[in-house]
DNA sequence: GCCGTTTTCGGCCCGACTGTTTTCAGTCG
């Protein structure tokens, strides 16, 4: 069998692989994070890394050295590679599961690996209820009972998606299908199209005369590495990362009512369809029955026949939104278009990939006005966070550049990612947050707080006059670890009185605080900044993703900050914070 | 393994927290 064509994710998984087989190995952690940043740089690379990996021209590109570079050409000239292959022999596929568990590293997996022959969950999961864990050295009851636990809550993710890995996949499968010439209207449905922050499948719905060749595009598309169920209206297939996709096949009348039932959310369709019941008509995923049923052509017309107004997707999870459109008061929704800049993002000063100079090129480019740089600072070693001095230069170095290259159309804004210190207290003296533009306040450390303690602690920061505005709330890592325990009622009623604004934080790995929250945040007065914590110029495009996810909490233009222009943020930020 | 250089080896990120220990190893950010 050829090799599969090899691509950049592929150079990625291979170095990252190669990271952690070196790292249970005991190998030097330097040689270690060499593979790591290489696979970081690949990934990250502005350019077709593949092609220069293949034609052997990756010379000059700062952290792939002449090993590195030497591997990546053999593998993506052959599609394989001998030092991972022999690396990799004898740990099973399932073994790198293992390194998504929660308080699992390296060591203690190799350790399991070599006394008890761990290579999978399955094989952790028995040798714990078995209790061989516990009677390891280094290991104890606390150990093994963490274990379990962990693997409990990955069990409970397993088969969940993140929404931009889901809206990537969305993207590319769209395409597919409108290319076909029997498509007549094509729609993603299911909780993508409701932007939930994870998601378990995806669901396509195509308008068509012809659904069984519909179908048969489907299954036979490049994709999809398995076809689970093939029918003449239905198919469902399997992407190589595990997602499930599926597809309905409808007429183009049929085409309103599939994309609304399919959309949901389950809650929202049992309230509609009751709904339609009180009219005197069935609604389906095929249409109303019943006595002169309306004629249907889009989702628009199906709520008007039920007396509602256009319910935007994001809305639709029962949570007050039918009442709303039949009242008339649903709200205008902010658009992505509207955002005119952005706060919270970091630089090569801290963990970012890009200089300050990259990141704000890239800003202008997505047609932002502004754009935040707040890099770490020094209780956050790990990242490169900047102590006084570096600092100081930063805000220097930015007040230069907006001298040499700022305009009334776009500048800089110095900031802080100021760290949340244990006691509530921040970083940084008042005397040098005063100095900044804006600061962003965020915990990083010391996660085990209590609810109470870790809300004083948050609280005693917001109420500090030079903390702009508070980031991801929680510390979440979507199906990864849970947020820190935190009263958000209390940080939304702080946030109003001290007019801290509360960060929306749209990395895909976070979107914290939580969509839930944003409703009652506004109707207190809170604002949002929608940010993307973005450590490289792609990852500012997580701004789309927030629009989504602040739609969603049912955000206005008006509530969320970073919909103004230049003039009315340099205007605002010149406030003392109690005016504001 | 990469980088930089007072050019070929030495430095590369470190503190908090947890659990297993009884002074420390592993994980995390």
């Amino acid at each position: 069998m050829p090799p599969a064509p090899v691509t950049r994710e592929r150079l990625v998984e291979v170095l990252e692989e190669i990271a952690l087989l070196l790292e249970i190995q005991g190998e030097n952690p330097f040689k270690v994070r060499a593979y790591r940043q290489g696979a970081e740089i690949v990934a990250g690379h502005d350019g077709d890394i593949v092609a220069l990996a293949r034609e052997q021209k990756l010379d000059g590109i700062k952290g792939l050295g002449e090993a590195l570079r030497d591997k990546l050409h053999e593998l993506a000239s052959t599609g394989r590679l001998e030092f991972h292959e022999k690396l990799r022999a004898g740990y099973p596929d399932g073994f790198f599961d293992l390194f998504d568990l929660e308080g699992l590293g390296p060591k203690k997996i190799a350790a399991l690996h070599k006394t008890l022959g761990i290579g999978s969950i399955s094989d952790l999961k028995s040798a714990c209820e078995t209790h061989q864990v516990a009677e390891l050295p280094g290991f104890g009851e606390k150990t093994q009972a963490k274990i379990l636990l962990a693997i409990a809550r990955r069990n409970q993710h397993a088969g969940e998606f993140r929404l931009d890995d889901a809206t990537i996949a969305a993207e590319e499968i769209l395409d597919f299908l409108r290319s076909h010439p029997d498509a007549l209207r094509v729609s993603v449905a299911g909780s993508t199209r409701r932007a939930k922050e994870t998601v378990h499948d995806l669901d396509f719905i195509v308008a068509t005369s012809q659904p069984a060749a519909l179908t048969g595009h489907f299954a036979s598309a490049p994709f999809a590495t398995e076809v689970i169920a093939h029918g003449d209206t239905k198919c469902s297939i399997r992407l190589a990362n595990g997602l499930q996709c599926d597809l309905r096949a409808v007429s183009n009348d049929q085409f309103p009512f599939a994309l609304m039932y399919f959309t949901g959310s389950k809650e929202h369709n049992v309230a509609i369809r009751s709904r339609a019941l009180k009219q005197g008509w069935s609604l389906n995923e095929y249409g109303f029955t019943g006595d002169d049923v309306p004629t249907v052509r889009d989702e628009a017309d199906l709520y008007r026949a039920l007396g509602l107004d256009f319910v935007p997707p994001e809305l639709r999870e029962n949570r007050g939104e039918i009442e709303a459109a039949d009242a008339g008061t649903l709200p205008r929704l902010l658009e992505w278009e509207n955002l005119r800049g952005t706060f919270h993002n970091h630089s090569t000063a801290s963990d970012g990939k890009a200089s300050i100079d990259e990141m704000a090129e890239a800003a202008r480019e997505l047609g932002l006005q502004y754009l935040g740089i707040s890099d770490h600072s020094k209780s956050s070693p790990q990242a490169n966070g900047l102590d006084e001095d570096r600092l100081n230069a930063q805000i220097t170095a930015i007040a230069d550049w907006n001298r040499e290259h700022g305009s009334p159309h776009f500048r800089l804004f110095a900031g802080s990612e100021v760290d949340i210190l244990k006691d509530g207290s921040l970083d940084f003296d008042d005397s040098l947050l005063a100095s900044l533009d804006f600061t962003v306040a965020s915990v990083h450390n010391a996660f085990t707080l209590d609810e109470d303690a870790m809300t004083r602690r948050i609280i005693r920061a917001m109420e500090n006059p030079h903390v702009t505005m508070l980031g991801h709330l929680t510390g979440r890592l979507l199906l990864r670890r849970d947020g820190y325990a935190v009263n958000h009622e209390k940080i939304i009623d702080c946030a109003a009185a001290t007019r801290t604004v509360i960060e929306l934080n749209c990395n895909p790995k976070r979107f914290d605080m939580d969509w839930r929250w944003w409703h009652r945040a506004r109707d207190l007065g809170v604002l949002c900044s929608i940010n993307p914590d973005a450590h490289s110029t792609q990852q500012l495009q997580f701004l789309k993703f927030g629009a989504s996810i602040a739609r969603k909490g049912w955000l206005r233009r008006q509530d969320v900050l970073n919909t103004r222009s230049l003039p009315d943020i340099e205007a605002w930020l010149r406030l003392p914070k109690d005016k504001r």
